[in-house]
DNA sequence: ATGCACATGTAAGCTGTTACATGATTTC
DNA sequence: GAAATCATGTAACAGCTTACATGTGCAT
């Protein structure tokens, strides 16, 4: 198995729907920070390549009172690797969860300690519930077609099942770390 | 803020409770695979470079008809940066969820071959969710003090809730993808 | 006979992050 | 007057993955 460049894909996905600057691409992905993220120090280059590669053109616009900005679209080349890695199984899902990682060696630390995190947990999670509860009314009234349409509150949906899974289970650890032993 | 090896910390917990070689740091994080994951490729150097730091110490064991085991231990400084490390705040979780990326670009390829996707998260899913309810009983009848077990438990129930929860998701996404559009 | 478990490592290289650099315009 | 937004990029490098390399003993 190659390692994907899974930047690539995102950007692909993105120039799909409409040509777009890597700073509309950041902004893209911003959008759904929630569950992907890419950096602008990652997006150029990666674009730049994408060029060579022929999977996309670039277009400078130039415009008044501002930086020009470079417009990227995508080419029949590009749509077709996009589209082959789409039909392609996905790849197996690595985690790395810092959180439960320090929660198993937290005896070594103070319960109220352990808490803290947990809670900051909680916070987080409720910052992209709400944000998602926002997003939702946004989407309904901008997606067209009802594929999209569908995907995008499926995604969303998936945003508000763990997040509220995710808070039970915080605020389950956290009384159970908290009752006193004896 | 500088970047963490995280793998720096997973091996000080390993080693945290007892001494262990290369080869066992990798076993246990086998065995919490379902949220952390390790490779020899990278365990190897790391220990050499913790070695170098002062973090650890190394003794190899002559065995018969085995491969001599570098047995490593984790020296108070080791332990000083470990707890350092544990009393931090969690870095903040970038998730990376393709499954969700390419479910919000699936208008671009058969609704068969998403559903597939989704099917195969279900297995995956109640692989682990089998996985973590054959390990409960084992890790009560392992652990002996009362925040450890505290602490493990927790993270197992983590797992189950949030595998229930992708369960669901997925199976309510493939109905929702299945219906038809009229 | 085939494969798995034991056991350790190196080499190469991609991926992605952090820090740096620049500067006008708009918004609060 | 400060901060955010618009807009693009480079340099350095840390982190992690993949592929390669090696060999014994046990179980099926």
């Amino acid at each position: 198995m190659a390692k994907m460049n899974r930047t690539k894909y995102a950007i692909l996905g993105v120039l799909n729907e409409r040509p777009a600057s890597g700073y509309d691409v950041k902004k893209f992905c911003d959008s759904i920070a929630y569950f992907w993220n890419e950096n602008y120090s990652h997006i150029y280059p990666v674009l730049k390549q994408m060029e060579e590669e022929g999977l996309v053109t670039k277009k400078t616009e130039q415009t008044e009172g501002r930086p020009p900005r470079n417009i990227f679209s995508i080419t029949p080349g590009g749509r077709e690797e996009f589209v082959k890695w789409l039909m392609l199984p996905v790849e197996p899902h690595i985690l790395r969860a810092e959180l439960l990682l320090k929660l198993l060696f937290s005896n070594n630390i103070p319960v109220d300690n352990m808490v803290e995190k947990l809670e900051n947990k909680i916070e987080e999670q409720m910052r992209i519930r709400e944000y998602l509860d926002n997003g939702a009314e946004e989407i309904k009234s901008r997606i067209k077609t009802e594929r999209k349409l569908k995907a995008w509150l499926a995604v969303i949906q998936w945003g508000r099942t763990i997040t509220d899974a995710t808070i039970g289970w915080c605020e389950e650890t956290i009384q159970v770390l908290q009752e006193d032993d004896e």
